[in-house]
DNA sequence: GCATAATTTGTCATATTTTGGCATAAAAAG
DNA sequence: CTTTTTATGCCAAAATATGACAAATTATGC
């Protein structure tokens, strides 16, 4: 499982080293140099690719052309992309998310279970106080817990 | 799959290069040069010949005289033109497509899957911005996601 | 039906971007 | 403190996007 935060530089063609830990559970449990990222509320997300074929394939199953369909799938593919780690452990990130998340300099990883986040260090910051708060309301929302 | 969005330049005449990854798809998967493209809310749709096919058999099954279909083919079918990749990985944009979608200069290519997208620039970033907002709504509402 | 003009297509050339991999700095482990 | 691992700067090599132009094709007028 992803856990865990680390701060990594991005260079300015948007190349970023994964951090250990990630690496070593993507060859270990997933077998795998790959992984997807995309777009997901202020910052990117990256799945393992079978983590990642698994949502796809349920996408698949909703009717192609619904108004619905389309517009859920246009912000979320459509913002996707495969990368492929290379023998120093690194990703490129797409020029277009790395413009509109503003990954520059300093980005935070961020591991949840079966996928990371990648953030802008300052975005982190305020997110992570604010995060507390969504914390303690959805504790005693959610259910099954 | 087709994801990921990229920026691209398209010629006085149409002419206009698919993103690389489409091409490596397009070759390796579908083991063709060939796509159809056709006009879809403001934007062209572009299909490999088989994922093309699978939808217009779909269509085939329809009943051919109800008014909805007819308005649903006239559209779909009736702007659809096939184009074929060159050793340069670039198709032709059909006039009447270009024009009534003012392409011009830039364009955005946008992977969905099976198919891809593309939006004149300036029409592309006002989506991009409702995009957001639309698939906030979806995500909460789609089924078995 | 033929000659000319206009458009489209094929190919080359090149600027730009991306990738591979070495080398070193920094951090972590022993 | 020494050794090992990890992160990252750097540069050469490869891939990509696209302008330019000649050849081929299509359209148009006579």
């Amino acid at each position: 499982m992803f856990r865990g935060q680390y701060i990594h530089s991005i260079s300015k063609t948007g190349r970023v080293s994964l951090p250990a830990k990630f690496r070593d559970l993507l060859e270990q449990k997933y077998s795998s140099n790959k992984v997807i990222v995309s777009l997901f509320e202020n910052c990117i997300v990256g799945y393992p690719i079978t983590e990642w074929e698994n949502l796809e394939s349920k996408i698949l199953t909703l009717p192609p052309l619904k108004k619905n369909t389309v517009d859920f799938e246009r912000y979320l593919i459509g913002n996707a992309s495969e990368c492929v780690i290379d023998t120093e452990g690194r990703i490129n990130i797409p020029p277009l998310l790395r413009k509109n998340l503003k990954l520059n300099q300093q980005v935070v990883f961020i591991g949840i279970l079966t996928r990371f986040e990648i953030w802008n260090e300052t975005y982190w910051n305020k997110e992570n106080k604010a995060s507390f708060k969504k914390f303690q309301k959805s504790r005693d929302t959610i259910d099954g817990i």
